[in-house]
DNA sequence: TTTAATTATATTTGTTATGGTCATTTTGAC
DNA sequence: GTCAAAATGACCATAACAAATATAATTAAA
């Protein structure tokens, strides 16, 4: 049997950054704290890795329990390893996106079933800005830990691959059923600003049409307040 | 003080992925393993991580190490977490790309004052395969831990990023003197197919002669076979 | 040995198809 | 009419594809 060195200690956390979009506004989940260090602020959902698990399923085990109904999407993001992110010592945080629908959002967090908490999440030249529904307003520096940057780093990465990837459809619903301004809006939260519609459609019918991915369910519309939006399916 | 919980350890690397283009092939460095696992196995260079240390400084101290004169540009790639990865226990590890300059490798490991190897890769549907200068064939299968997997990761990386980002220039011997063509042969290497002059040239001119980044050398040139190629500097 | 042809590579110029931007219009419900 | 979805047309940027031109090194011929 070949040994390991002897060594310091390091632990390992995974860090979710849990995201949602409803109404063009993105929504993160937060908890806050209830114990040192940071006890009493706002932070990513996370815990320690245990020797036993792989990140990316102690993460969404983690997410399962906190928001019951929810099936989200995981992706790595990164892992954040400076020395003093941790007050306690040496800890590793591998974070990872987590894309919610928003009626997982809905079904848990608004309901008060789980502690989660939905903030709605803004980033610009001056930096990052959350507001909860009851009010508080935090910036990135007002997070425990340095998960001001790790929210940061996700939101800055999605905006990257959003438009080269099919990351945007997983805000959705129903994949099998949903309009293209649904869609339209998921981009808009996450880019933080407006897309021209008519390019839109026509830039993802062109794209994932031909592949066959993307089709428009017959004749089923979603009624709103103006023309009724016709609905599609896309396959990833 | 917040005390850390008490968990059973689990040990944290770096491995990192080095690569360098010359002649429209990319190559990576390996080095044979001295000691059980994997004992006489190729691998990516990498140690464990010390408490006093955070990972791209880690990766950055071993390979100034090993190839003295080299000056790199490192980029987290992914952290594999896998529960048996590592024979030995449970082994993390935090992966970097390290791109190296042609001049580099010519060096120290051609001269042999480096323990590391140089392999040209080439990663298509059939998979990886490495192949040294004395005509050691390897297929990523035949790489020590689940290196074949991160070497196929660090690749389709930068395949997926080099059109969008300027990490194709990170190759240049000299970012103040370089001709078009030899950045050509950077992004042929990467993506592992031709790519068309004519439009690579207005491609990269429009991106970046207008954001003032790129600037062509007054009246200075490359002299090889054909007609002298003029020199370009970029900034990034 | 000088000159002309050949080869190699760099660089430029078109042509066409596609996809994006911007501005405007039409459609279908209320 | 009002609202939002959906479509249309003019215009521009870019990619694919094809071809031409420029400037050297190299080779063959005189």
């Amino acid at each position: 049997m070949h040994t390991l060195p002897e060594q310091d200690r390091i632990w390992i956390t995974v860090d979710v950054l849990p995201l949602s979009v409803h109404e063009k506004t993105l929504f993160i989940l937060l908890s806050q704290r209830k114990a040192p260090p940071y006890q009493g602020m706002w932070a990513l959902p996370g815990r320690f890795i245990r020797e036993s698990e792989s990140a990316e399923p102690a993460a969404e085990r983690m997410m399962n329990e906190l928001l019951p109904s929810a099936d989200g999407y995981y992706e790595q993001l990164y892992t954040f390893s400076e020395l003093n992110r941790d007050p306690r010592g040496r800890v590793i945080s591998m974070s990872y996106l987590d894309i919610l629908p928003w009626k997982a959002v809905q079904d848990s967090v608004l309901k008060g079933d789980s502690s989660l908490v939905c903030f709605a999440a803004a980033l610009n030249e001056k930096g990052l800005r959350l507001k909860s529904a009851d009010g508080t307003l935090l910036s990135g520096n007002d997070l425990a830990f340095d998960h001001g940057r790790i929210i940061e780093t996700g939101i800055r990465r999605l905006r990257g691959k959003i438009d080269y990837t099919e990351i945007g459809f997983r805000f959705l619903a129903d994949m099998n059923a949903f309009s293209l301004s649904e869609l339209q809006d998921a981009f808009e939260a996450v880019l933080g600003e407006k897309v021209d519609s008519s390019n839109f459609r026509r830039t993802i019918i062109n794209r994932y049409e031909k592949t066959g991915q993307l089709r428009q369910t017959d004749n089923s519309v979603r009624r709103g307040q103006g023309r009724p939006a016709l609905l599609y399916s896309m396959a990833l």
